[in-house]
DNA sequence: ACCTGAACACCGTTCAAGT
DNA sequence: ACCTGAACACCGTTCAAGT
């Protein structure tokens, strides 16, 4: 004698509540910062919320934009602030971190916010305020333009590099200079008497030379009036 | 009647010829430039090889290290020229270059690089010769080392957007410019301002501007004689 | 040693069946 | 309208069976 086979309706259970939007992305990124971006599956997401994958198609196209959608809700998290032109550049500085840490705090986003298009609220906001402070500054629209661009580089690459060394920081340094000092310096003359400086640095102090580099560059370029 | 079960050896066929790492990554590499990044799956690059996707792993431990040998084979490629103290720059916007056309000529691999560590051969010898040019310059050691992490980031991130907009590039830009026109001007008066500016030149313009800014902030930093 | 192809444990997405 | 879960067409990787 056997169980009766089960398996006869598409439901074992009753329907739950409605879900909705929020509460995905909000599932989602739980996921996405206790394990990672390559946890963030349909199934995965849709167990959290305890239903099927075939669930969440009802609020979110897609795994793509699902993605979106979480990088949209952490970039709407990062302060801005109102451009003062005394302190502009301590103040450029500060947002920059912001989203730099923004982006850390939520290991693979960056690579997600590098493939999509700017074109959402959060980031507008953000690069609202961005061209705010360049010409606070006194930076030429043009410059500006272009120098938001490059500082969107910088954030998402160095982000990018936070989280493929996540594991440790200073292993991760230690492993690059026994990989560079190892090079046969008749081919790599240059490299090999250079360790100490390729590998100093924290990520932070990078961070903040390369937004200055910019900066002292942009400035330059206004200043001379160059014709772009 | 029925046909006699096959299925009962694990081969109908005999074995081939041996393959090698060097024919597994060229066919990852014809797989990725005309069909992209996603189209490189094991199993469609064992069948380009007419083999089953288990071969692949006498050659290469899995999907990861095949996408980091396909990138270093194709830095390798990247020309390298021995600085010339009087035509530096020109030299480095010119290696600068080449590594752009190298990732955009592979749309995805960009993505790789990003997130491989930089301890390769071919990606050694890039640096070497990045830190030649940077010298040759009169760049400072430890300026001429965050430097060259700059130009990665530039590099990198611009290949990137490359492989974004890849259907239609002025398609793309006016896209841009139609969201960026039809947000409200109270909240982002300085993006409704300055479309133009936000969506101006074409990516070679933006990314020589990019090289620029930071070689002007690096030898600005130089001349000064900055502590860092 | 290395090819072969089935098998395992996953994916994203679609869709008929329910409520 | 939206939940449910099976089904489809894929993945990467492993492995016993062959040569």
């Amino acid at each position: 004698m056997t169980v009766p086979a089960r398996r006869r309706s598409t439901r074992d259970r009753p329907a739950k509540a409605p879900l909705s939007e929020q509460a995905v992305v909000d599932a989602a990124l739980a996921i996405l910062k206790s394990e990672g971006l390559e946890a963030v599956t349909m199934r995965r997401v849709a167990t959290a919320l305890d239903t099927g994958p075939g669930s969440l198609y009802v609020y979110v196209s897609g795994r793509d934009e699902l993605l979106q959608a979480m990088q949209e809700r952490v970039t709407a998290t990062i302060e801005l602030e109102k451009p003062n032109p005394k302190r502009w550049r301590a103040q450029l500085h500060a947002l920059l971190g912001r989203m730099l840490d923004a982006l850390i705090a939520h290991p693979g986003l960056a690579s997600v916010s590098m493939a999509d298009p700017p074109t959402s609220a959060a980031t507008s906001a953000a690069l609202e305020n961005l061209l705010g402070l360049l010409f606070a500054g006194g930076v030429a629209p043009q410059d500006a333009a272009w120098a938001a661009d490059i500082f969107a580089a910088l954030v998402t690459f160095n982000a990018i590099e936070a989280d493929t060394r996540r594991v440790d920081i200073t292993e991760h340094a230690e492993e690059i200079a026994r990989y560079f000092a190892a090079l046969p310096p008749e081919r790599y003359p240059l490299i090999t008497a250079n360790v100490g400086a390729l590998v100093a640095g924290d990520p932070r102090r990078r961070f903040r030379f390369a937004v200055d580099v910019v900066l002292d560059g942009i400035l330059a370029r206004s200043k001379d009036g160059r014709p772009d």
